[in-house]
DNA sequence: TCTGGGGTCCTAGGACCC
DNA sequence: TCTGGGGTCCTAGGACCC
């Protein structure tokens, strides 16, 4: 028997953990959203959708068009959590699961698992653990690789359960447009598209060597895509080869910014979120990129390669306002990220110099408050009224940050 | 008050070295 | 005394994902 690959991804997951939360919200059109001013929907129930409202939205045109909206925000903590314990579940039915993201998972399994039962019963399985322990459903795909399952999961949302044998392949991709699979965003199914290609079966029968003159490495990998094919192991989470490249956040603001003085708070505070959470997972990193975008969209980035790793806000916010003095802008800032790139895990080494152990214990100390009573209890006095949440945790969240998608 | 936030990977061009 | 050329590292931008 071929390989067996599950992927199972929560259908409408943080606006169904809130429906599960608070009765008066089911059966009701609602959309999370973040807590900033300008923020969008992240995710809406299925009552929502079904009246035009979509992720990506921002919060005017998701109430223009369906006027009986109830906007919800966010709440980190229920939907990691939640999370976690989902996976939990998974682990209880193979040990290979591979976190894609807050609400998605690959499960591999070994043909011995299928000679009492058959995939089906699995899923159904899993299907009912997470209906009877959270509340919620789920789609789940079957197939021999991680594409295929991963197209299977789409095909029959909400609560759906799709086989894509073997056999189905060439059926399932005859009419399907390239667009559907994992990895042909908006860009690539224009680009084939002038190349009249626009199906899975269209790409299938281009030759290799056309699609690789075109988009260089990523062309073999289009050439096993269209026909079904895709070699990628399951990588347990955990146990891959690399591990995290960067940990960063942004931020956009309440309302456009020009002034140095309010620019460099906002970068103190986003490089102590960004340390807070080096330390928290143990990585030291040794680039800062520092991104903004202008109010009429246009972003860039500019970085710098520290000296020494460092898990310290203030080499990081240090580095990150050089980077700003080195560049003059005219126009007023919508956004601004600071990020620390070249991570490393950090090998745990005692500070041999007794200042630089004082400072890392009172980070450790600080650490310690803010994970029990929520970030920037403690802080530096530059932050002292920067306490809001920082809003919306991405959907692209995963315990261990990683991600990993190879083409072999 | 139109357009979030967190990641990875690939590419292209320049610096630098031998 | 011609404009070689390979390898590696770094930077910036962009495509893609959820």
């Amino acid at each position: 028997m071929a390989r067996v690959i599950m992927h199972i991804d929560m259908d409408a997951f943080f606006a169904s953990v809130e429906q599960k939360c608070n009765p008066r919200l089911r059966g009701r059109p609602i959309a999370v959203i973040g807590s900033a001013a300008r923020t969008v929907v992240t995710t809406c129930s299925y009552e929502a959708r079904a009246l035009g409202v979509k992720t990506g939205m921002n919060k005017y045109e998701a109430r223009r068009r369906c006027p009986s909206l109830i906007f919800v925000i966010a709440d980190n903590r229920k939907y990691t959590d939640t999370s976690t314990r989902i996976f939990s579940i998974f682990k209880r039915f193979t040990p290979i699961v591979e976190v894609y993201s807050v609400d998605e998972a690959f499960l591999g399994f070994t043909p011995a698992e299928f000679l009492s039962k058959s995939p089906e019963e699995t899923a159904m399985a899993i299907k009912k653990s997470i209906m009877d322990e959270i509340g919620i459903t789920c789609s789940v795909g079957i197939a021999m690789n991680k594409l295929m399952a991963k197209l299977a999961s789409a095909m029959e949302k909400p609560d759906g359960l799709t086989v894509i044998g073997e056999d189905d392949i060439e059926k399932v991709m005859r009419e399907l447009p390239v667009s559907a699979l994992c990895g042909i965003g908006k860009k690539l199914s224009a680009r084939l598209a002038l190349m009249n290609i626009r199906t899975c079966s269209e790409l299938a029968a281009s030759s290799r060597g056309l699609l690789r003159r075109h988009f260089g490495i990523i062309g073999e990998r289009l050439s096993l895509m269209g026909q079904g094919l895709d070699p990628s192991p399951v990588v347990p989470t955990g146990e891959e080869r690399t591990g995290v490249k960067s940990v960063g956040h942004s931020t956009t603001l309440p309302r456009d910014i020009i002034e140095r003085a309010l620019i460099e708070r906002y970068i103190l505070k986003l490089s102590e979120m960004v340390a807070a959470r080096a330390r928290r997972h143990a990585l030291k990193g040794a680039k800062v990129t520092l991104t903004l975008r202008y109010s009429d969209f246009t972003t860039f980035t500019r970085q710098a390669t520290l000296p020494e790793f460092t898990d310290d806000a203030r080499v990081i916010s240090f580095a990150a306002r050089s980077i700003l003095d080195s560049m003059k802008f005219t126009m007023a800032l919508r956004l601004i990220g600071v990020s620390l790139g070249k991570v490393i895990k950090d090998d745990g080494q005692v500070e041999l110099f007794l200042a630089e152990r004082k400072r890392g214990e009172l980070l450790h100390a600080m650490d310690a408050v803010n994970d029990r009573f929520g970030s920037f209890t403690l802080t530096w006095g530059a932050l002292v009224d920067e306490r809001e949440p920082s809003g919306v945790i991405s959907p692209a969240w995963r315990p261990l940050g990683v991600k990993r998608v190879d083409v072999k």
